[in-house]
DNA sequence: AGCTTCATGTAAGTCGTTACATGATTAC
DNA sequence: GTAATCATGTAACGACTTACATGAAGCT
């Protein structure tokens, strides 16, 4: 099967998050807030958004506008679709936790919980495997002398994931 | 100009490692250790190696195998690409750090206290950069309450970089 | 005999990038 | 008036993925 798509998602996401906006309103997003996590340029954009019209998730604003800018709204079926991508599960290898959270306004969303819940779970499962990988590949001072540099980004891994699963605990407690 | 690539450092860095590799090996690591950090199929490394041997970075092993496998050697040559790749200074966005540490052997390698120090450098930028953002971008209670996935994840984002630049800090410390 | 793993390769398709292009508006 | 920014689009290209293909060796 091939690999899901994320950037329809995201602009989903940001035209819901602010009701209405231009292909180019959306590209200077990336160079801001969301662009710690994500990037597209304007070239993958506008097709994409052509893309996203014609299968009904987004309409163009109906509305005259004085200004220059195409304007998009989500519609009902956009929306639908939105609470659906979000509603997946976390898989390991695609790391959507964060941009996923960027699209949840409300602190009370059962969502909000349950992404952090999963997330949870990724991170200890990691965690456990680098650790028993250290173990099985350092046992010794020898082993580590001997490939220092891979001894030590092993440990950095191990200590990110020690660090994310205490943020993400927290956080849940938080939560409460 | 066109994106660097970095498969091919990669598969030399494997070699090097190593002093010879076949193909299906080189894949294999990518199951195990170094997939941690990066991973490519087959259907790239192949004809990867075949661009390496006409560019003269490596060379098929001349020695007789009763294998069916083809084993590679780096070069002269390839060794200088290689160290030549290590050398070049870590840019913010391609995060090349773990990478490049898996392969340095040696902890008395010059390049290892240099590319803890410049990451160092890129983490610090980007932990300030962050936390100015949060500053300007959720200044009150009601700012986050409106953007609570996003206020989070900014959270989350400046938690890791404080965490992985003490880390770094105290990896140098054990580097004297 | 049939299934899995080893081992290498090619082909087709997707995603994303940079570059090419154009026109309107705003700032100096 | 000319340079930068706004605003939208297409084209060419590169990297990587999945699928297609083949043959040998080893296991059950």
């Amino acid at each position: 099967m091939p690999k899901k798509r994320v950037l329809p998602y995201i602009l989903l996401g940001l035209i819901n998050n602010q009701t209405k906006m231009s292909g180019y309103q959306i590209s200077q997003e990336f160079n801001h807030e969301i662009g710690e996590f994500w990037h597209a340029s304007h070239s993958q954009i506008y097709p994409e958004l052509q893309r996203m019209i014609s299968d009904g998730w987004i309409e163009p604003d109906a509305e005259v506008s004085d200004s220059k800018s195409i304007f998009y709204l989500i519609t009902f079926d956009g929306k639908n679709i939105l609470q659906e991508w979000l509603s997946e599960p976390l898989s390991e290898k695609d790391d959507l936790f964060s941009l996923k959270l960027y699209f949840i306004k409300n602190q009370d969303s059962p969502l909000l919980r349950e992404l952090v819940e999963q997330q949870l779970q990724i991170n200890s499962s990691h965690y456990e495997h680098l650790r028993s990988r250290r173990e099985l590949v350092f046992p010794d001072e020898a082993s580590i002398q001997n490939s220092y540099g891979h001894s030590l980004i092993l440990n950095r891994a191990i200590e990110r994931e020690r660090n994310h699963i205490n943020w993400l605990k927290s956080t849940l407690d938080n939560l409460e």
